[in-house]
DNA sequence: GTCTTGACTAAGC
DNA sequence: GGCTTAGCCAAGA
């Protein structure tokens, strides 16, 4: 059996592979998503314990002010930038334009007809 | 049981 | 846009 914590971070893991790639979302919206409510901070703490045999896309999950969550120049922020990156996602000052890559199902379902 | 901590956020300047 | 402050909520000590 599965502990009740584990169970709850298995549906952000969840929210979380459904990001498309090259797409972004918030703690927020990924908390909201994975039925935590207010709980952005669980969705970090979820991730850092994401398992490594079953990979969680945790870098696209950056918060409200559309930046990465760690110290700025940290191995951390440099690894999850380079990912982001990689993936076509710019960063203008160090920010991400949300307005452009956030994820937004609704939205994504109405104007480009994917799911 | 209380207190601190943190991969957060919204609101007010 | 930036900075501060208050609120949030679960995990650890």
């Amino acid at each position: 059996m599965v502990p009740v914590s584990t169970e709850r971070y298995e549906n952000v893991w969840r929210t979380v592979r459904a990001i498309p790639h090259g797409r972004v979302a918030t703690y927020g919206q990924i908390a909201d998503l994975a039925g935590l409510g207010r709980g952005a901070r669980q969705v970090g703490r979820a991730l850092r314990e994401a398992p490594e045999d079953d990979p969680v896309p945790w870098h696209r999950v950056i918060n409200a002010a559309g930046r990465i969550s760690f110290p700025a120049g940290s191995p951390a922020y440099r690894r999850q930038r380079r990912l982001l990156e990689a993936e076509g996602v710019v960063f203008l000052n160090g920010r991400v334009d949300l307005a452009r890559y956030r994820w937004d199902r609704p939205l994504d379902a109405l104007l480009w007809g994917e799911p």
